[in-house]
Order: structure tokens, then sequence, then C-alpha cells
DNA sequence: AACTAGCCCTGTTAGC
DNA sequence: TGCTAACAGGGCTAGT
């Protein structure tokens, strides 16, 4: 669940740590950790200890290390990191006790900062780490936020620009939702098409734009599709300045300190309680094996293409 | 080609 | 009290 805001809290305190930083040490506790990874865990290990990351990069919820040439013929890699669900990246002193959950510790040198562990940790293992490739953008502009490189690792090539992306093209994304007879939430979410938001922004950026989840995307008007784009844009920077949502101790910064979002909330995870906008319930359906969160008064189906769903329309 | 259901995983909580 | 079931859900794969 750490979405585009939450991971952006991480690279940007991982950058200072390791920007510039030597491997000197790499541990695989649980190789579950290198789902995404082609190799062995050695295989991992022997790749990453002895190089210098060069940068934290984003795009959407992957995030990324690249390294420095370790000569000619080493060729360009980075370091691709997944939070998943409850994955952690955090910054702990050389030699401290191993975290609760922790899957791989690497140990850095730092020129300025001395010595460091990153210690990645993660309670539901859908989070991973893998060494990776990387590939020149299409569109010749920087790969991600956090670096000028225009590339981006291969497990990444297929993923959209986010929404807070300088390079993020907005005629685009209203021509590929015009074209979508799926419901407009299950494209927001699918990372092919815009990346970063799950289902707390998406319910967020709903909510704020008055959207019905379930609404066909292609049914959406251009202004409607504008008003969307302008609250994802809003709920994501809203998120980001309070360093990110927080429901338990799985979402956390560099230091292990939880984001400040979660009060800003006014749909998501409020079943049955008011709608800040006009007093009615927040409903909660089942949809696509997660849950929705909206107002069934503030949030209609749009016209001429809603379908039965009990709710009373006035 | 476009779209969708199912699967991976574990700690917490709700319900009986 | 102790057990079971539901729930959290991102991204990939296989299926229609």
């Amino acid at each position: 669940m750490p979405e585009l805001p939450e991971v952006e809290v991480v690279r940007a305190g991982l950058e200072p740590a390791v920007t510039g930083a030597f491997v000197a040490d790499v541990e695989v506790l649980d190789e579950r950790a290198l789902t995404r990874h082609p190799g062995t865990p050695a295989d991992f290990e022997g790749r990453l200890r002895g190089r210098t990351i060069a940068a934290a990069a984003r795009r959407g919820k992957f995030l990324w290390l690249p390294l420095a040439p370790a000569g000619p013929e080493s060729g360009d890699s980075a370091v691709v990191a997944h939070l998943g669900m409850s994955g952690q990246l955090l910054l702990r002193e050389p030699g401290a006790p191993r975290e609760r959950h922790e899957r791989v510790r690497i140990a850095v040198e730092h020129p300025r900062h001395g010595e460091l562990a990153v210690v990645f940790a993660d309670q539901r293992t859908f989070g991973s780490l893998a060494m990776d490739a990387l590939v020149p953008t299409p569109d010749a502009a920087a790969g991600g936020f956090g670096s000028a490189d225009p590339r981006v690792p291969t497990q990444v090539a297929h993923i959209a620009r986010d929404p807070l992306d300088p390079a993020f093209a907005d005629r685009a994304f209203r021509a590929t939702l015009g074209r979508k007879d799926s419901a407009v939430k299950r494209v927001l979410l699918d990372q092919t098409v815009v990346s970063g938001i799950g289902n707390i922004y998406a319910d967020e950026a709903l909510w704020a734009a008055r959207i019905h989840p379930e609404t066909r995307a292609g049914s959406l008007p251009t202004r409607a599709v504008n008003r969307l784009l302008a609250e994802v844009r809003a709920v994501l920077e809203k998120a980001l300045a309070e360093g990110g949502t927080s429901f338990d101790a799985q979402y956390v910064n560099v230091n292990g300190q939880a984001g400040y979002f979660a009060h800003s909330l006014n749909a998501y995870g409020r079943t049955g309680e008011p709608c800040p906008r006009c007093g009615r319930p927040i409903a909660r359906v089942s949809f696509t094996n997660r849950s929705s969160h909206f107002c069934p008064r503030c949030q209609r189906r749009s016209r001429g293409v809603a379908v039965d769903d009990g709710t009373p329309r006035v």
C-alpha cells in the first residue's frame, strides 16, 4: 500500500544517504525478497557488492538506485525496489539489531556520512529487490524523479509516468481514458496508464472529483477527466507534504516514522462516517477484490451509462 | 486486443 | 478462551 507519496518519502530519505556511497557488503536473509531478481541470492549479492550508488530515482511506486559504472564492460545497472504492501527501506547504524521482518541488508560507506546499513524489511513479502539493466526512455526525458538520466530499469519500462512527472503527457492520458471501457477506478489503478496511484489515493481523488468509481472511463466528459487529473495531483501532493499515509506500523520513512495524511482522508477507510461534503455516510463496496469508499450522494454514476447498483437517485 | 479473475503473503482483528 | 475467517491489496499471469 505504499503509493507514490509514501515511496517518494522513502526515496527522498535515501537520496542523501546513498548517493555516492560504496556498497561494502550485501546480505540476503530471505530469498523471497528477490522474486523479481532473475538470478540467485549469491548472484544478487555479487553484482551489488563493491559498486557505488549514483542516485535514488523513482517512477510511480518503483524505486531504483542506479550504480556508477564499474568499468568499460560493467554495463549500466540499478537496484530496483518495489515495496509491495508492507516493504520498508530503513537507514540504520552499522551492526544495528535485525528488524522484525528484515529480508536484505546492504552495508554502505558514504564519503561524508560514514558507514550506514540500508535495511529492506517486509512483513507480507509482496515487495522485492532486484538487479536490473537500464534502458532508454522512449521520449528521452528523465526516467523518473530524482535523476536526470533518461533511462529506466527494464522492469519499469512498461510502467507509465506518474502524474507528478514533468514529462507526464496529459493529452495521451485523456485519450487513453477515452478508449477504456472499464471502470474509471480500475484505470486509475492500472500502472501502465498512470503510475503511483493505489487504492487509497484512487478513492480520495474520485471523491474529490465527485466521480463514482465504477463510471466507465470512456464515458467521462473531458472536463471530468481534467478535474480528476487535477484532483489526483492535488491529493498526491498534499499527502507528500504530510509525509504520506500511515494506518499501521508498515508505512514509514527511512527512520521508521509514520506520516500524517491519514488524518486528511475524506473517503478511504471512513465507511459509515459522514461525507465531509454532504454528511451522507460513506459507502464501502467490494470491487475487483478491493474496497472502494465513496459518497453515494456526491459521487453519482454518469448519466446514460448507469447500471443499477441499488443506490437511490434523488 | 481488451479486459478480468486469481494468486502470492502474514499480522491483526472480528466473529463464533 | 481459543479457534477460524476475513481483511489489508500491488503486480503479474493466465484465462476468456
